[in-house]
DNA sequence: AGTAGTGTTCGGCC
DNA sequence: TGGCCGAACACTAC
């Protein structure tokens, strides 16, 4: 569930609720007083990258469903929700989630333009950002949520071996046409990931996350733990050049 | 049936 | 002070 394009489509599914008043909340929380929500009118629905955000008039709740959460609309399983909000025209469950409540405006608290997904995403900007860290691995940057908030592992592993990219180069050690793809290859991975998910053909699109033989060049793949991020990266040392 | 992982935070250590 | 590391969290697809 967690990287940047679900929350997009789960933002988009809840629109049913959007200034729709809470007429009652409970979950297991115990991060936040659920209480609090009670009467209150959800004004919309927000994300920043991996973060869901639900904004009522005085503060918002931020939802992180982290490496295990998921939601269900209108429905609910057998686990206690983290979060459940009743609305007269239906219910949202939320389960195994990280919650937290912000009461500044969100402007202060996100930079809109480092989410992949957002319209507002600047390219410059993080190639800014990227040349401030000339020793961090190319793995570890696709992973770095200041840079491109949104991304995770799957996207790690797929934009490296589109741009050929060893996951172990060092940023700084990059061509400029190669850091160029690097924020580009993200942002247009965010929205095929986008697509697919929504048709539930994602995991047919892998071409390197999981995998064992490079599509490629039909050589077995390295899955190695790599970087600061001590993630699962899969790569091809045939096409994917370390720089 | 057991294992590993689409992720992040926190506390401890050096 | 700060970087690094491992544990904890909690669910389910394979």
């Amino acid at each position: 569930m967690p990287e940047g394009p679900s929350i997009v489509i789960l933002k988009e599914a809840v629109q049913q609720f959007k200034n729709k008043k809470v007429i009652a909340a409970s979950g297991n929380s115990k991060k936040l007083d659920i209480e609090l929500f009670e009467g209150q009118i959800i004004t919309g629905f927000k994300s920043w990258g991996k973060h869901f955000l639900i904004c009522f008039p005085k503060f918002t709740v931020r939802i992180h469903f982290m490496l295990f959460g998921s939601y269900r609309i209108n429905e609910h399983t057998d686990r206690p929700a983290r979060l459940h909000l009743q609305f007269n025209n239906g219910e949202l469950n939320f389960y195994a989630c990280s919650l937290k409540l912000i009461e500044q405006p969100l402007d202060e608290v996100y930079d809109w333009s480092a989410d992949v997904m957002n319209p507002s995403f600047d390219h410059t900007k993080a190639i800014e950002k990227l040349q401030t860290q000339p020793d961090m691995l190319a793995c570890d940057a696709i992973l770095d949520q200041h840079i491109f908030s949104g991304a995770g592992n799957i996207f790690k592993n797929e934009v490296l071996f589109r741009i050929r990219i060893h996951p172990e180069s060092r940023i700084g050690n990059l061509p400029n046409e190669k850091l160029q793809e690097l924020v580009t290859e993200t942002v247009n991975y965010a929205f095929d990931f986008l697509s697919w998910k929504k048709e539930f053909i994602l995991k047919k699109h892998w071409l390197a996350h999981t995998k064992s033989i490079c599509p490629r060049d039909q050589v077995k793949f390295h899955k190695a733990i790599l970087g600061k991020t001590h993630r699962r990266s899969f790569y091809c040392d045939v096409c994917q050049i370390l720089y």
